[in-house]
DNA sequence: TCTGGGGTCCTTCATCCT
DNA sequence: TCTGAGGATGAAGGACCC
């Protein structure tokens, strides 16, 4: 809702971030076909050049089709660590913008200037010394997408890629919108798009002239949240200040697995990272979720209460277990397992209290695994029970 | 073409309690 | 003691985002 004086609000998205920082250190690849992703059989591609998108390669998109495309194509596994790093330098700029950022991802975010404008000129003029910034400081392109509301700023952004930035003043907002398909806006993906168009809906301009109620028979809150988008309604604050809700892992296998024995070890193996996560922000688990996908991509959760919030790979790979047996015979083979810590609470506010000596006798191991691998590379610890066992059913490049 | 891994949010259904 | 309504909560699943 754009209301008195206009807010401004700058969204600004990195281009093909996880590329743009690989070639920082392969200049000889730039403006060529390269994309960031695991080789192998089953993963997708996390990133894509501009030359590769060309060819009609998406994020998310199978790498074996990604590969069909751009025969030609350098791959180049992922480094997240790189990434993070960068990330922190990207949002370091902003804050030295404005203290209103709110960090959507590793490779964007929302800044809301308008209390920068006496400082700093015109949003405008921000917007282009943020892109500067992260060019000359960093050599990382991003585009910029600037308007009155968070909604509005993150489909100029899109509009304004590559590296380029689009203002959309709050007068131009809806003749801007309605140009636009449905899926442009947010929160319409495969699925919403579909029942849009069976309702004869596929442009932004169609969803703004359909009555409320038929948006809300068809799709609930979903239709009415979308006709205000459409309209150009979006009121939501920059928020600063983001607790996480879960934490989790997962792994899909390189082939279906059938295999008890590999199930559990892997659940133990994803236990232990999830808890170590866990202890890591200072948080415990009151909920532990399991998630199976199986061979035709079915997928099934199953979670359960912890009877004391904690962050004990115990604890939760004791749950996880519990959960797989009430399962049950499995009617197909697994193709990926995964864990999810819920219902987080803070960790020491009120600590775990045991019966059973032998879990403090856990913790305090869990404990001292965690000050070694603070110390030393990732990996070089783990359950002997992980040891020499299921190495098979990595994906390969993946960390055990 | 055949689908990763990390998340968030929403809806629906079941259960418990008053 | 039985029954039904309605709210709160938990569990499961789906859709979506990057």
């Amino acid at each position: 809702m754009v209301q008195g004086k206009a807010r401004a609000i700058l969204h600004i998205d990195m281009d093909a971030f996880f590329v743009s920082v690989e070639l920082l250190t392969r200049p000889e690849l730039v403006g060529k076909q390269v994309i960031v992703g695991f080789p192998g059989e089953r993963s997708v591609v996390l990133s894509a050049s501009y030359e590769c998108r060309a060819l009609g390669v998406k994020s998310a998109m199978p790498m074996s089709v990604a590969m069909r495309m751009a025969p030609h194509a350098v791959i180049i596994k992922p480094t997240h660590s790189l990434y993070s790093a960068y990330s922190a330098r990207i949002m370091e700029i902003f804050r030295d913008i404005t203290p209103l950022v709110e960090q959507l991802s590793v490779d964007e975010a929302f800044l809301d200037v308008t209390g920068s404008i006496r400082r700093l000129g015109p949003p405008e003029a921000i917007g282009q010394m943020i892109r500067a910034r992260l060019r000359n400081e960093l050599g990382l392109p991003a585009s910029v997408g600037l308007a009155a509301s968070k909604f509005v700023a993150k489909v100029a952004s899109t509009g304004a890629k590559p590296n380029g930035m689009l203002v959309i003043r709050p007068e131009q907002t809806l003749s801007y919108l309605h140009t636009l398909p449905v899926g442009a806006l947010w929160g319409v993906g495969a699925k919403t798009a579909g029942v849009l168009r069976e309702m004869g809906i596929t442009t932004v301009a169609q969803l703004a002239q359909t009555p409320r109620d038929t948006l809300s028979r068809k799709l609930g809150a979903t239709g009415i949240h979308l006709h205000n988008l459409a309209w150009g309604l979006d009121d939501r604050s920059v928020e600063t200040e983001r607790e996480e809700k879960s934490i989790g892992a997962e792994e899909t296998f390189t082939t279906d697995l059938w295999d008890e024995a590999a199930l559990r070890r892997e659940i133990l193996h994803l236990g232990h990272r999830v808890a170590a996560r866990l202890r890591e922000a200072g948080k415990v688990a009151g909920v532990v979720a399991l998630k199976l996908r199986y061979s035709d991509f079915s997928t099934l959760s199953r979670s359960r209460t912890l009877p004391v919030p904690s962050n004990a790979a115990g604890d939760l790979v004791g749950a996880a277990e519990g959960l797989l047996e009430k399962l049950g015979t499995r009617p197909q083979a697994v193709r990926l397992v995964g864990i999810r810590a819920e219902k987080l609470g803070h960790a020491g506010g009120g600590m775990q209290l045991s019966i059973d000596p032998r879990d403090d006798n856990w913790r305090a191991a869990e404990a001292t695994m965690d000050l070694i691998r603070s110390r030393f590379p990732a990996g070089a610890l783990r359950p002997a029970s992980l040891l020499d066992h299921g190495q098979n059913e990595k994906k390969p490049g993946q960390p055990s």
